[in-house]
DNA sequence: AAAAAAC
């Protein structure tokens, strides 16, 4: 169990000098009285000076004010004056629309066999209850308002990993509790080490995060900061997201109030960043969710400015956490860059009775596409499977495509709405507002809603269009069977698909799915997709590059322990052995 | 070739 000097390893020296006036987040919240009391000597560390007290004591406004701004994390004294809102109202309230709701549980009889891999040197151990970690009384609480009675496999293994400090690339679908798994330590970490932080090295109206999370849409974006402020709700550990236009929703000044935790898409970090709005240097976690993603081409270039070219400390010093369902090997490579020692941690996807989500394959012209889909509509329909219980995401490949399919599917008596990159932020997040409560049960998506949204009640997935890659497919279904609830996922297959042939029938083989005769007389056409998974098996979405007879890189700190090491390393006395390499499987 | 992400 990590003590408080582990996490306070790094801090600067100076860092003793604020412990006398430094609020730390867990007091932050405490009500009006006791804080005005100590507000006169809000922190006064090392790189105060008088103007930061002349400041506070001289002004009976703050931020917003006086438009001077400086970095209040120093301050509990304001913090007091709003009440921090309830994020579990929400829950409430969408629990009594759904009757006895059931989603916040996972089912764990679903979970129960579910394989695990670990590999890297000395791998912490899992935990089987959240007792057996030390994440705070306040963070503990927020775990039973949240309604865990348990931690999912990915949080049983990436909590310990991430409390011990390590860094880690994990392989776990999203729905399986991944933002939990990487929220609940940074949070602990924070609170724990906050008694004695350094104080922000300047004074201006830049924000000084100690953590940031990074993620690939708008969307997910709001979604890890809703649920991150439940976690964090009366820590005191402040949860701030940045995305999209400027400030429609207040985001700068929520960072000028204060922030440890900002989640964040790239272009808007980038874009605040070079504003300098926001400065890197205190960062002590990062988490990228969606890492696959996040390292692609498209978004690469921007990660590496904020990862490596900016104020962020370096890989060993900060903490860095990766979370994706699917991690190539090529991205994993890429990865390696901003990773120093870590853990690499795999949960199971398919391949056992944890597949929760039935996966079909139909031959549908282009042409016949969309009389196909009325078909499939009609069909639920007349299953009785329709409404706000059962919801239908429906993938296509273009924006005008996604358009064009709405007003179809609407002038045609279904009620459907869009989302996509072209539509407004309003209009986004009004289509998935209506879309979640069931009033357009059918949802025309980009890839956009293809990654870590969390919607409950999707029913089916249809892939109306199918992606060209197979790690896509693999998010897209993923947005139904969550929670451990079963789900149906239909593609729509055609002669421009046959790429995906080989490596589609391969995944539904893997996950005991009814693969269709003819689909292999497209995978004998394509080589697409041969051996992307290194070979390693389809029981993960994953597996760590490292071991790849294939990999050497031969004197990196990876294989420096140990004799016999091989061109591998990995059954080599060097801590990558079997001995290390757990399964709940076996 | 398309999608996502800043102004």
């Amino acid at each position: 169990m990590p003590t408080p000097s582990d996490y306070n390893g790094k801090v600067p020296a100076a860092a003793g000098a604020a412990r006398t006036s430094y609020v730390p987040p867990h007091l932050r919240n405490r009500p009006l009285s006791a804080e005005a009391a100590s507000a006169p000597v809000a922190r006064s560390g090392g790189y105060s000076a008088g103007p930061r007290n002349d400041r506070i004591g001289g002004s009976s406004s703050y931020i917003g004010g006086g438009g001077g701004g400086w970095n209040n994390r120093s301050n509990g004294w304001d913090r007091g004056r709003e009440r921090e809102a309830n994020p579990f109202q929400d829950d409430l309230e969408t629990e009594q629309e759904f009757g006895s709701r059931d989603n916040t549980g996972i089912n764990f009889d679903a979970y129960e066999d579910i394989p695990v891999e670990t590999s890297g040197k000395d791998v912490p151990s899992p935990v089987s209850t959240f007792a057996e970690i030390d994440l705070g009384e306040a963070l503990n609480l927020n775990i039973k308002r949240c309604k865990y009675v348990k931690p999912t496999p990915v949080q049983r293994y990436a909590i310990p990993i991430s409390l011990a400090g390590r860094d880690l690339m994990a392989c776990a679908q999203t729905g399986s509790g991944k933002t939990a798994a990487f929220c609940f330590p940074i949070i602990s970490g924070i609170m724990k080490s906050s008694q004695s932080a350094p104080s922000p090295p300047s004074f201006s109206r830049m924000a000084y995060p100690f953590a940031l999370i990074l993620s690939p849409t708008r969307e997910l974006s709001v979604q890890i900061h809703e649920e991150a402020r439940k976690f964090a709700y009366q820590t005191g550990v402040r949860v701030v997201v940045a995305y999209g236009v400027i400030d429609c929703s207040g985001q700068l000044r929520d960072l000028e109030k204060g922030v440890d935790i900002l989640v964040a898409t790239p272009g808007r970090l980038v874009d605040l960043l070079e504003r300098a709005r926001v400065s890197l240097q205190m960062v002590k976690y990062l988490a990228l969710d969606e890492a696959d993603r996040m390292l692609d081409m498209g978004f690469e270039p921007q990660i590496r400015r904020i990862v490596q070219q900016m104020d962020m400390p370096p890989a060993g010093v900060r903490q860095t956490m990766l979370f994706s369902a699917t991690f190539p090997k090529e991205i994993q490579c890429l990865a390696a860059d901003f990773l120093s020692n870590y853990v690499f941690l795999a949960v199971g996807r398919v391949g056992s009775s944890t597949d929760l989500i039935v996966q079909r394959v139909e031959y549908v012209l282009e042409t016949d596409k969309r009389s196909h889909l009325m078909d499939l509509l009609h069909a639920q329909i007349a299953n009785g499977n329709q409404g706000k219980q059962a919801l239908t995401l429906v993938f296509v490949e273009t924006k005008k495509g996604a358009d064009a399919l709405e007003h179809w599917l609407c002038i045609n008596g279904f009620p459907a709405t869009s989302i996509h990159g072209d539509r407004s932020q309003q209009e986004r997040e009004y289509a998935l507002r209506s879309f979640k409560s069931g009033k357009t049960p059918i949802l025309v998506a980009t890839d956009v809603a293809a990654r870590g949204l969390d919607i409950p009640h999707v029913a089916h997935v249809v892939n109306f269009d199918l992606p060209n890659d197979i790690d896509d497919y693999v998010h897209r279904i993923g947005r139904t069977g969550r929670a451990g609830k079963t789900g149906l996922a239909t593609a729509f297959f055609n002669d421009n698909n046959s790429s995906l042939a080989r490596p589609l029938s391969d995944l539904m083989l893997e996950a005991n799915q009814e693969v269709p005769a003819w689909i292999s007389r497209f995978a004998a056409r394509s080589s697409y997709g041969k051996n992307r998974r290194g070979g390693g098996g389809g029981r993960f979405g994953g597996r760590d590059f490292r071991r790849d007879t294939s990999y050497n890189r031969g004197g990196t700190d990876y294989y420096s322990v140990g004799a016999g090491h091989s061109s591998n390393g990995y059954n080599a006395s060097s801590g990558y052995g079997p001995a290390t390499v757990t399964s709940a499987w076996d």
